[in-house]
DNA sequence: CTGTTAGCGCGTTCAA
DNA sequence: TTGAACGCGCTAACAG
């Protein structure tokens, strides 16, 4: 049987309130008295009971995360090392951190939210992979309910976010491209609806644009972020007659899959054909070839908006610029990119 | 403010046994009362405060899982897809998953343990990675906490858990390469204080003895499980003067550094070297060439687990044969291995 | 069928 | 410096 204040206070014969306040660190013990009851609690090993101090204090020192998941085989190392993230810094706050994997968009993941918020099982949540008018969002603030997200979104007010500039981190992609010789540049989005593709799409419009160089409808692609939706959109763009010489991916998942496609038919990857992907992802390093891609920190991403969330909760006033942090991306430039003239 | 019993039963008229009771589905309600509390309740919003019902129910329908992992980017689809079985199989039974990561054999990760176990704030945990002599598995069976495994370790008493046989799985890899016309095999071993690695060990040593062929003491490496560990570990392999023809990985990631490290060296892998992986992540499929691997079906491993533990805090009687289930790994040959005769 | 009473284990008044 | 009493919100045992 567990053992609790009212065992220890039996046993050194205090009442309960004292030993409460002996362990509690409060100044208005006797220093005998505290010594006794400390040294008698880690005799019959004693540990406060977390949910009686949750529903007395209110809260759960717990953290949220719903992982928005495709398929059961959620495999991106993106959530890996962002859940990493995360968790690290949570921990570091004394934050337990609540999981789940839902599709996004769903009644079941709406759901999780609400059982989240409204049987306050959390004291806020992490939001990740924002959507346009991200109904999550709206959700949360609607309900007043603490949260920090990785991605902004379209909403009145504004709210605690990081980001990475990923307009930016494309329109370097494209103009390192376009500076190799590439004119024939094609694009494999991620899905519409994401807002971060938003942001990107532009980037690469106006990479392009500030060089006159048009966008060929027919390259322009979408897929769903995995290997294999980057595999089928670049077979798509590779089958045509005229084909382009360059393919900027929308994660670093899509452009491993869209190295295979153009392998499979025989191209060489960084001289027949430039690929260039985003995130860098550990496996980008030891692709073959090693991958040209936008690096995002994405754990340190984590980290970053798990405290953010974490300073909301303990009442400390946030300064805007605090609350809204942009990463520059960075581009690294490994061997799927080269000249198109060989 | 947050809408209790109390303030339905104050709405109502009633007590607030009776709110409790109507909407707990007893059926020693009126229908008439109870219609008109389910009713009241649902226009005032109400949801019942879990922390509550956990305090009073002393349960929390919560597991832990606490992720074995290296350093902070931690990017094994491996876990993700384990914890995308575990979290999805969790919540169908109704429980939220508590995750936390934390490097494994170290005094936070026992820490961990400790305040999940100790303090109560889970059910049950889960456990993956399982080490020879495995501490965290001790521990549990010392405090005699529900947990479920995900691998065996050597303990006085069984265990609920799950297992590949490993043993049988490279005991396959490597005869399929023998089959091939293999005779110099290396190996590259998981971590030796993981217990898999023992089986996978003698299965690899089971095949060659099997064949009289010997095990060169210097193709026999070990590494950290990563892509970085397994190209230096298959680099080392590479350099000698007499060279293996195959080598079998521990797990994918490691094949995947083995392929570059080989592939740096100009070796076209699939043809003047073999390499075979264990897992089958998503990425095998789609590594250049396609990675032949021993197929482990993690995902569903994830809810097995899962699905063993919930069971066993239903409270409901295990057979044996339940508790402790071994899959039989399959192996998927791919072009990453073929003949050394070209 | 319904209400009263009694806890779950802890923190926090308030009074002594 | 200490303790009694109360409440967090809910469920359960027992009366009526």
């Amino acid at each position: 049987m567990r053992v609790t204040l009212k065992d220890i206070a039996k046993k050194v014969g205090f009442s309960i309130t004292t030993v409460s306040r002996a362990l509690g660190g409060y100044d208005d013990v006797a220093e005998e008295t505290r010594r006794l009851i400390v040294q008698t609690a880690e005799e019959m090993g004693y540990r406060p009971n977390v949910v009686a101090r949750w529903l007395q204090k209110q809260r759960t020192d717990t953290l949220g995360f719903v992982i928005p998941t495709f398929g059961p085989r959620f495999s991106d190392p993106y959530f890996s090392e962002l859940l990493a993230g995360i968790g690290n810094e949570a921990a570091s706050h004394d934050y337990d951190l609540l999981v789940s994997t839902h599709p996004p968009d769903t009644p079941e993941e709406a759901q999780a939210y609400e059982r989240l918020v409204k049987e306050r099982r959390v004291d806020g949540v992490l939001v990740t992979r924002t959507r346009i008018n991200d109904a999550r969002i709206a959700y949360l603030l609607e309900q007043g309910f603490p949260f920090a997200a990785f991605g902004r979104t379209q909403v009145d007010s504004a709210f605690p976010c990081v980001d990475v500039d990923g307009g930016l981190g494309v329109f370097n992609a494209t103009r390192h491209l376009i500076e190799l010789g590439h004119r024939d540049i094609a694009i494999i989005l991620p899905p519409p609806n994401l807002q971060f593709t938003v942001y990107r799409q532009a980037g690469f419009y106006q990479a392009m644009d500030g060089r006159g160089l048009v966008v060929e409808p027919a390259w322009e692609e979408s897929a769903d972020l995995t290997e294999r939706g980057g595999y089928a959109a670049a077979s798509r763009l590779l089958a045509s007659a005229r084909r382009p010489t360059a393919i900027i991916a929308g994660n670093d998942l899509m452009a491993l899959g869209a190295m295979r496609a153009a392998q499979a038919r025989g191209l060489s990857v960084g001289k027949e054909l430039s690929i260039v992907g985003f995130d860098d992802i550990v496996l980008a390093e030891h692709a073959n070839p090693p991958l040209t891609t936008v690096r995002q920190p994405i754990y340190e991403i984590g980290r970053q908006v798990c405290r953010i969330l974490v300073r909301i909760l303990s009442g400390e006033p946030l300064k805007a610029q605090e609350c809204q942090v942009i990463f520059e991306p960075e581009l690294v430039i490994r061997d799927s990119s080269g000249s198109p003239f060989g």
